[in-house]
DNA sequence: ATGCAAATGCGAACTATTCTCAAATACATC
DNA sequence: GATGTATTTGAGAATAGTTCGCATTTGCAT
């Protein structure tokens, strides 16, 4: 789960960008998080390691591996983006719009129905994306009690 | 395809929340349009039957409309959001990272999917929304031209 | 009809994200 | 290994989508 800076590295080339030890850096974050990182989140780990980093760097760079298909864009929420690998092992999200709760869920099927999709409509897929919105257990009961 | 608005009032009284003219012509709006709104195309669009209608009140509303699971948000570009009615014919969205175009195409699959992950996880389901991220065949053949 | 919590309108405020541009640097080529 | 150039970076200013504050209005339960 360590090393996705070479493969990064080749996705970046393909596109005819360079590598440079800021995206290197992003992308090691990226894979030693154990959640869903914002842009600050990334920025201030960064500076830990290189204190000259700059967040418009952080934002320019998520982009650019956005593009690549190697980080996914989140939407969890309405303040702010969050990011993810989009390599590891497939999952989908729910997301509790009482609670904000996000349930990470396996998502092998979705992907495979995604597959499908991207042959008949002959669309390159770079990241599948499935967002169930809803209420989880917890919040509906919360809401059972006040009524 | 017209009168959803008795329907989202039933929405809203669930959730202790008012029919107001205001909701009742956002709601008018969107179901009468062909594609995917944002919330100055409504705004605009209701200030033709409503002169006095804020923007802030679009906003309000469809953040309310998002959460009783009438209206899905979608995350389209990176500029805004843009919204839809979510109970029509389920579908979902491939959006080409080079070009920016929508396409849409049907998701019975994985609408059946999200049902059996919502039992599954006991998580209430309001909306269902897939995103394929990727590039569309015209923009990988001009990618091709150009190398 | 009455009362009150909820909703509206307006502008100001907030803040995530992008832009500008001079300085630094990756990397293809020699 | 040195050179040249297109790319990338940092810092702050600028942009723009969205929310907030508050006085006023209004839906709707009683
Ligand atoms: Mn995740
Ligand atoms: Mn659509
Ligand atoms: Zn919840
Ligand atoms: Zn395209």
């Amino acid at each position: 789960m360590e090393d996705q800076v070479p493969l990064s590295e080749r996705y970046l080339k393909t596109m005819g960008r360079r590598m440079t030890p800021q995206r290197r850096l992003v992308v090691d974050i990226l894979s030693q998080a154990e959640g869903h990182l914002d842009a600050t989140d990334i920025y201030e780990r960064g500076r830990r390691q290189d204190a000259r980093l700059s967040l418009a760097t952080v934002y320019r760079t998520l982009n650019i591996l956005k593009e690549a298909g190697v980080v996914r864009e989140l939407h969890l929420d309405d303040e702010h983006h969050h990011y993810e690998l989009d390599h590891q092992d497939k999952h989908s999200h729910l997301i509790c719009l009482s609670c904000g709760r996000v349930i990470e869920v396996d998502s092998t099927a979705f992907a495979e129905a995604a597959e499908t999709i991207g042959q008949l409509y002959d669309f390159r897929i770079a990241s599948a994306h499935v967002e169930l919105t809803g209420y989880c257990a917890d919040c509906r009961r919360k809401q059972e009690m006040t009524d």
